[in-house]
DNA sequence: GCAAAAGTGTTGTACTTACACCCATGG
DNA sequence: CCATGGGTGTAAGTACAACACTTTTGC
């Protein structure tokens, strides 16, 4: 009885799907890699791979992501479930999305070599196969939004970060201009970063100060009834 | 070759689930349904159901939607895809769920005897079988995020409705008292509302004006560069 | 005539925006 | 000494929050 009930259903293929974002050069940019099989063999798509029976969702797509960044611990978020029935000409697929942010820095660059990968400014995407398209703007969307009222832009860096550099990476999300002195006047009144001793001198004579989120000041932030706002 | 690339892999289960919102008496509430099969038969639980091979997830949902509220065109959202391996303890199924608003008033009561369905003001659920009961709350969650940024509250409503019962529905949404003269001036600035030439009788002598919402105001309204906003 | 919900403006406060100059340093 | 990006404060304007009384009408 109770097993004809789940299994006389139908049975689909689920796959992930990763938008990798990463922050370089003032620009903010995407991870696309060469899809390996036919059909659109060749074309550019986002990173993905199929769910395996003994995986959750969240675990297929960490799967995912290690295989293509071979970084561990990668900040990432579901952006949603892709059902139309033809959406992938290959199979009927359904596909969940996810973004993650990663150290474009600290990145491996054998691994785009060894996946025909590459990274592109999220200006000037190509075109991409199947649905791909509109998941990466459905996960702008969304990392807009979790950006400006969530502490994750701290997951672009690798620990340290100029105010500049932190400046430009919104004003890269948004596509729109920041202003400095109240940029700055915002981050200092929320006090949930620490300025560090050290200085990033390869940008400017001066050097800019580098600076550090800090989760325990976070904390308090919000035990205070405060919310993260930019 | 490409075929194996597809059909080496798992094959799973996808169901839909639906958290049906409405709004009565100053309070919000959510349909539900008692589990017709075993495991955890008799259970409280979202409306749901198994996708099937000839549709897509939305309409799978509306498949599940008109089944129990027998309404077409009502307001649906996903809110995301559940994949824990264990979520659902009579087999692996993959979930997505769907949030939707319906015009309560409406609603064919006989429908809720033939599913052995319920309403329950969200104050006061019982535990759902599985992980609905965090579905409903990330449903919340969107829900909350929605009704302040999109004019979506309207969907409540069956057309018409007093600026009263339109700040209780805002109410009970968020849990939180609203300023009456505040919040009418707000809605008034946008100017996005008719004024009905009928008034609402039932729940004052004086009468309360009914309202409807004009979409071509809206458009306007978006046209001018401005954002829905409570 | 009174109870019960509908409707209506003003003022202070907090936040947001706009804006321009000096600083430190390497070359 | 100069070119380059780093760093800083103030004033005006806007949006938000707080607040209390009059109106209507069925009973």
């Amino acid at each position: 009885m109770s097993a004809s009930y789940y299994q006389n259903n139908d049975h689909f293929l689920i796959a992930t799907d990763c938008i990798i974002f990463g922050f370089h050069k003032k620009e903010l940019h995407l991870l696309l890699t060469r899809r390996p099989v036919e059909p659109l063999k060749n074309e550019w798509s986002l990173m993905g791979g199929f769910m395996e029976e003994n995986e959750s969702l969240t675990q297929a797509a960490e799967k995912i992501l290690y295989r293509y960044t071979q970084q561990k611990g990668i900040y990432m978020e579901q952006v949603g479930a892709y059902g139309e029935t033809d959406r992938d000409c290959g199979a009927r697929v359904v596909s969940v999305a996810f973004y993650a942010l990663v150290k474009m820095e600290s990145f491996n660059t054998m691994l785009t070599q060894q996946f025909d990968a590459r990274w592109f400014n999220i200006n000037n995407l190509p075109e991409l196969v199947f649905d791909h398209n509109i998941m990466v703007n459905d996960a702008l969307s969304l990392l807009r939004y979790k950006v400006s009222s969530e502490p994750i832009i701290f997951y672009f860096f690798d620990g340290k970060f100029t105010l500049s550099s932190l400046q430009d990476l919104y004003e890269t999300i948004f596509q729109l201009p920041f202003d400095k002195r109240n940029f700055r006047k915002k981050l200092a009144s929320m006090d949930i970063l620490d300025k560090l001793a050290i200085k990033e001198t390869e940008n400017s004579r001066r050097g800019a100060n580098y600076y550090a989120f800090n989760p325990e000041k976070y904390k308090s932030f919000l035990k205070a009834g405060k919310r993260f706002s930019i």
